[in-house]
DNA sequence: CGAATTTAGTACGAACACGTATCATAATGT
DNA sequence: ACATTATGATACGTGTTCGTACTAAATTCG
């Protein structure tokens, strides 16, 4: 971030097409399109992410601040989701066994037959959406998009400590 | 990672870093970071992106409902964004001149001004992101993203109509 | 023309994103 | 040991996302 100029630029030097309206098309595209999928099952999206992940890391003691790390979230958006989801009795907060500040996350049966039932609605949505691209393509386009969202990642942590 | 016995598919025979989690971390990246670079100027990422197409659009007469497909969003959020804009100054509703039940979005002078700020930022962070690949791969890079964007807006639109 | 349908905009409410502040507990330094 | 600092979680407020519902105006159709 390192631009002194503050005047307004020529559109006509950029490509018609830039990167942060395709990301924001994208993104808002597959969101809606899952949430919309998964609405019978009375799940959110990223009710969804939540369950995913504390299913994969069954075991390996999850708490809010981790889950806000996996999503690439916070601390606050994470309690919101939390509290609903415990509402629901999708999942649990447990005291942690070394710190009691912190709390420990564990999904429940009901959290985990959901999980189940959005799973499969969300392989076939990214598969559906992989598939705008050839083989070949797509290996490399996923290594693109790795780098991608380091360099978001990195540009907003960043921005933090500026 | 291997709980793949309890699983109805197995999550090994998945890569393992996915699409949708790049893509989650790839656009809350790039909004965080560029919300803390326009927070001095009182102007949010969402915000921004309405002035840039009402600027970029002045003269073509854009009503509420453009402004939402220009930006993959609905009629509800772009009402709800206009009301705090509008009452900042920043833009102004003014009646269409063949429908009576639309509106006509017009940039004011503050608006325009407050662009101007954000639009140095805003390409600056855009930069940023692009140089972590390099010019060839830039290229195709935007080339899938344009790809997969446009499936994920078909997939969002035939979830609504299915 | 007149009825049915569609479209534009908005109100309202639930869920999510996130900044700031607060409190309790941990970790660190002297 | 004690003061300082850092961290985990949450409450609270503002802004965004989006579904449902409603009104008014335009369009379509019989």
């Amino acid at each position: 971030m390192n631009r002194s100029s503050h005047s307004p630029e020529s559109q006509a030097t950029r490509p018609p097409k830039r990167f942060p309206l395709l990301l924001r098309s994208a993104w808002f595209g597959l969101n809606q399109s899952f949430r919309i999928y998964l609405k019978p099952f009375g799940l959110t999206p990223d009710q969804f992410t939540v369950l995913r992940w504390l299913y994969e890391k069954k075991g390996e003691c999850i708490r809010p601040s981790d889950l806000a790390k996996l999503m690439s979230s916070d601390n606050n958006t994470i309690t919101s989701i939390i509290n609903r989801m415990e509402t629901n009795g999708w999942v649990k907060r447990s005291p942690h066994i070394h710190d009691q500040r912190a709390k420990q996350l564990v999904i429940q049966e009901a959290g985990e037959a959901l999980y189940f039932k959005g799973q499969a609605v969300a392989h076939t949505l990214e598969d559906e959406i992989m598939n705008s691209l050839s083989e070949a393509e797509r290996l490399m386009y996923l290594e693109f998009m790795h780098k991608v969202s380091r360099a978001c990642l990195d540009s907003r942590d960043a921005s933090r400590t500026a």
